[in-house]
DNA sequence: TACCAGGAGAAAA
DNA sequence: TTTTCTCATGGT
């Protein structure tokens, strides 16, 4: 398990789709706080609703950790209603502002806390997977930590090869030992992954235009 | 109408 | 251990 999966295709993919589409100035949120509600939100659903949802916290100052908490669940609900599965959300949004302000100050993790130790306290949190708290590290803290989902598993799968049932820590240490340890790097890829995914890497086939098809 | 969009947890098999 | 079900909106 700790052997070294070397796979030189890992950064050459990142090169062609970073020259295919830019930058993507990921994740889009003001604050860190805002990005961990977004990435709690995003939950199954699209960009455009947690926008809807978000945009309804600050409208109401409720966009803040000690608020998120003094609300009445059915207030935070009707707030986030647009982001879907709203009950559930809005106890999986407080679970995620307990542990905030039990892990976080000043919007950076507490510094005796280590990522390893970070890491499983959030996925300890009800309502917070592998993703979301990857996400969490990586685009709040910036932390070296590759976010992996859906997205990265079919493009994975389509272009390296890999089992499309891959586990998550599988792909995840496919991606880490073939990139320099670099937040800004993970960020990116990660994105840009999303975005091939939704534009040239699509469910049933690729685009003609995938750069990954004709690039890699 | 059916399906999809930046999942996770619980229940069932 | 793996698979299935549930949570739910808004756009195409």
């Amino acid at each position: 398990m700790s052997d070294i999966i070397a796979d030189a295709r890992i950064i050459r993919m990142y090169e062609i789709l970073f020259e295919a589409y830019g930058p993507q100035h990921w994740w889009p949120g003001d604050t860190p706080w805002e990005i961990c509600v977004g990435a709690v939100l995003t939950q199954n659903t699209n960009w455009e609703n947690v926008t809807r949802a978000i945009n309804n916290l600050k409208r109401q100052d409720a966009l803040c950790p000690h608020e998120i908490l003094a609300l009445p669940d059915s207030r935070v609900a009707a707030m986030i209603h647009p982001a879907g599965y709203y009950n559930l959300k809005t106890q999986r949004l407080k679970n995620v502002t307990e542990w905030w302000l039990a892990n976080v100050v000043e919007d950076q993790l507490f510094p005796t806390l280590s990522l390893e130790d970070a890491r499983e306290s959030l996925l300890e949190v009800n309502g917070v997977g592998q993703e979301t708290a990857d996400s969490i590290l990586l685009y709040c803290f910036n932390l070296p930590v590759f976010v992996i989902d859906s997205y990265t598993k079919r493009i994975s799968a389509r272009h390296l090869e890999t089992d499309p049932e891959i586990k998550y820590e599988e792909l995840q240490k496919l991606y880490t030992d073939n990139l320099p340890e670099a937040p800004a790097i993970y960020n990116e890829f990660h994105a840009l992954l999303v975005h091939c995914a939704k534009h040239d890497c699509r469910k049933d086939a690729c685009q003609p235009e995938c750069p990954l098809c004709n690039g890699l």
